[in-house]
DNA sequence: ACGGAGTGGTTAATCGATATACCTGTGGGA
DNA sequence: TCCCACAGGTATATCGATTAACCACTCCGT
């Protein structure tokens, strides 16, 4: 004889006893558990019970392996140099993702890389292991070359952003995704404000070129000038020195709207430390609406993009293209201004 | 004919091929990739020049059901009643975990659930479909169940806590888990602070209730009585709840120590709320050392304790149980204070 | 009475890699 | 010269489910 059992140290049952145990084949077993098949109503639910009798749950290696699906997505996070600020945004996400997958029984397989490179290489991996039925694609850039790679290696995939028909993978995001940035705009325009000044993520990514172009056309359109619009990594470190940078110059503005609440934090902060009070000295509006604004003093002001509600959707789309019956629920809404305590009348000085 | 192929759009190629175009057996490529057998090396070079060329990896669902090992691990996050405050903590844990898995080819298998029983029942069903080779067990809890259930079905576990020997599963963690709390206590005490208060965890955790613990004794050791000790689930709103309570006494105490960063942080913002300036009026220590606390105004004083490398301390002696090599690192080191900007000399009021 | 359509299953090939046992040639010691 | 050890592979059973094809039986219309 050749091939031996590895004899791990669980010895779960498998299909074959069930269908003993159940006095049926093991391809009724299968069927029972797949819903595939005709079973008559009695004996799928003997066989449903023995199996439940004997702890037993298909073998995810072998139907994968048999049936090319893996009930499994993955989530690739890109992280930035440092300790990333996006990060309790993708908690939200991931929030918003398994929401949709355990009740249908998929695992999401979540990987952390540093750089673009790592992404790609990493994508072929696990397409070429089958390890997963699709991925979600976070921080579409421009030029994004993963759509491209991904549907050359033939993994389902979905990219967050904005919706574009035109993208060689399905896109699930907002709608309308400029209306948060314009919203913040008019509203710190409404309270006086006529030195705004951005700071923006890496100019690379695309909601971040979107943002910017929305902002200074926004400001623009009211007769001003962008007080001034600064990159940053998303870092923390990057939001404090732009912050520092602004707050220090002779005309300094009077608002400044951050690329994201983690910046916006970091922003209000160093503006506190170098003795201005926000929002009397300085209005601040963040990007995100992450649970820790509510909760800060001041209360942060900043734009809702329900990223819990976005993971869902892209869910959906994923499971739709791996043949599982999802409910087509198309997103609706666009993000919008939550205004809380960040943001005030603007005070000339 | 029965079983026929299911016919995925991806053809990949199999080890059939590579065996083919490197002109050996399938066996030798298997070797070749798995480091077992005796391949002389031009051979064996040849091997993976050919797989390279064809872009071929060995399919995961294939050779875990051959051998009985996914490559995988289970992380499972059980979620709060509302926004998880400890969320960031988790983001550092897998941060920490993922940078052992990564460069063995590892997956970690995220799932997010909403009690205990769901938690058990996920890890039965991840045990008996064969989805993981093991488990990350977070927040150790008194009488926790989870260790003899793992155990039980088989499944390899690391729980994250005090180092227990006792314990039916390995435990990681830093040794001397009191010492954080005690020298946050004896910080405040030297600046002079003698109504000291306590916001907790839940008291079913274990380190909730340690940390408690050594609170009590070191401030009755110093001769004084707890201004108050309070229990929370982690969540924002009851940290606020009990940081108004707290503020609104008529003894109200002149430092609050908090069992996380996130607590912490709605705590300052909600005594800053209050008209109290922080720390001049009152004093606050949080505990994770989360990167966020380095940011705000004022920055938070907290008790490092090094979830990362917890985390990968965890990861490292899963993957040794699954029979990786792994080099024994052992994990030293306990947590520290981390003195900042939230805390400060008491003042009688 | 007989063909056709259901109903409710079963049979067996197959997914792709792994691991044990086996085979073959070469060199060295007795 | 013979035999054994050993290096360097190969042959194939096997992991556990899935699924297309098939089969046995009942029922019904004509």
């Amino acid at each position: 004889m050749s091939g031996t059992r590895p004899k791990r140290p669980t010895d779960r049952p498998t299909i074959k006893a069930v269908a003993a145990a159940a006095g049926v084949s093991t391809a009724a077993v299968s069927q029972a558990f797949n819903e595939k098949g005709r079973l008559a109503e009695p004996t799928r639910r003997r066989i449903l019970d023995t199996a439940a009798e004997l702890g037993w749950s298909p073998s995810a290696s072998a139907s994968a392996l048999r049936s090319a699906r893996t009930r499994t997505l993955a989530l690739v996070v890109r992280r930035p140099t440092d300790v990333l600020g996006a990060d309790p945004h993708f908690s939200e996400l991931i929030t918003g993702i398994e929401g949709e997958l355990a009740p249908r029984g998929y695992g999401l397989l979540l990987h952390l890389v540093a750089g673009v490179d790592e992404e790609s290489a990493l994508y072929e991996r696990l397409a070429s292991e089958g390890r997963v039925d699709g991925a979600v694609l976070t921080d579409a850039r421009a030029d994004d070359p993963r759509p491209a790679l991904l549907r050359r290696i033939g993994l389902p995939s979905v990219l967050l952003g904005a919706p574009d028909p035109e993208a060689s993978v399905p896109t699930v995001g907002l709608g309308n995704q400029g209306a948060g940035v314009h919203e913040a705009v008019e509203h710190l325009l409404g309270l006086g404000h006529r030195r705004i000044a951005y700071v923006s993520g890496p100019a690379e990514l695309q909601h971040t070129r979107l943002r910017r172009t929305v902002f200074e056309e926004t400001v623009e359109l009211a007769g001003l000038r962008p007080a001034a619009v600064l990159s940053t990594d998303f870092s923390e470190s990057a939001a404090v020195a732009a912050t520092e940078e602004l707050i220090g110059r002779a005309e300094r503005p009077t608002a400044i709207v951050y690329a994201n609440d983690s910046m916006a934090v970091c922003g209000i902060g160093t503006a506190q430390r170098a003795g201005l009070a926000v929002p009397r000295d300085l209005s601040v509006v963040g990007y995100d609406n992450l649970p820790l604004g509510r909760w800060l003093h001041p209360r942060l002001t900043t734009v809702d993009q329900q990223v819990q509600r976005v993971g869902a959707a892209a869910a959906r789309v994923l499971l739709a293209r791996c043949g599982e019956d999802v409910p087509e629920t198309p997103l609706e809404g666009r993000p919008h201004l939550v205004v809380r305590e960040s943001t005030g009348p603007a005070t000339p000085c």
